[in-house]
DNA sequence: CGTATTTTGACAACCATTTTCGTTTTCGCG
DNA sequence: CGCGAAAACGAAAATGGTTGTCAAAATACG
């Protein structure tokens, strides 16, 4: 683990919130480092094979990724006319793919999951 | 609704799978159309704003379209590797999705559940 | 030290998506 | 119909996050 890639996980772990790449570019020039977007790319990428962050894309497209401290693994309920997103957890799901790799001979089962809605506030207009 | 935003609409119906914008304006121009890049992204805007349909984002972040009916609802099981499928259904993920949406003060709850994992087959290689 | 390997960063390339803008189609109405 | 306004269209250019390239710099190791 090189010093660069140890300030990105630092950085990282400054907040507990979900930061996007160029946020984190920005906050350690800001800082006084000199490293490169490139090195952040690199770094973020390695942290997150590795399992130490989690990974996710906003509405928009950008990746966010945030320090993994808890190995949360959960969902999302998102409102189909505001966006609005609400995170959701499941062991039954969890437990209910697993099964299903099993069943079918499967290895290394993951599995994605959204569930799509109306909001109260949304469904009220 | 113009006949070019229709043609999107059922170009997308065509499969119950999610399909990316670049996916859909191929099928469409091999179909013999004429529509534009820009055209399909307009009418996918138009019908994802009206509720028409889901809209996510693949891992690489790519924007992929589905039309929104809960008709022949089912999942799939993909191979990583070979990219067989099998389909599958479980009772209880219905089930619990229904149960977070209402939770959530959710109405109309849609979802989408893929698995992936390696095939016995090339888990053996 | 001296060489092999890894890491770095400026810059270019990528690619899905959006914007621009001039043209074409559709619509409303007499 | 005819005609003008408004909406939709499409080609090309712009955008912007992300990835590839490659030579230089740091580091590991004998």
């Amino acid at each position: 683990m090189s010093a660069r890639r140890e300030a990105v996980r630092e950085a990282l772990s400054a907040s507990p919130e979900f930061r996007s790449a160029q946020e984190l570019y920005a906050a350690l020039r800001a800082g006084g480092s000199k490293i490169g977007l490139t090195t952040v790319y690199r770094a973020l990428q390695a942290l997150s094979d590795s399992g130490e962050v989690d990974v996710l894309r906003t509405d928009d497209g950008e990746a966010v990724y945030r320090a993994c401290d808890t190995e949360s693994h959960h969902h999302h309920l998102v409102c189909r006319v505001c966006s609005t997103a609400v995170e959701i957890e499941g062991p039954t799901v969890e437990r209910w793919a697993a099964e299903m790799g099993d069943k079918h001979g499967f290895t290394g089962v993951t599995h994605t999951v959204e569930v799509f809605g109306t909001c109260a506030r949304c469904s009220r207009s």
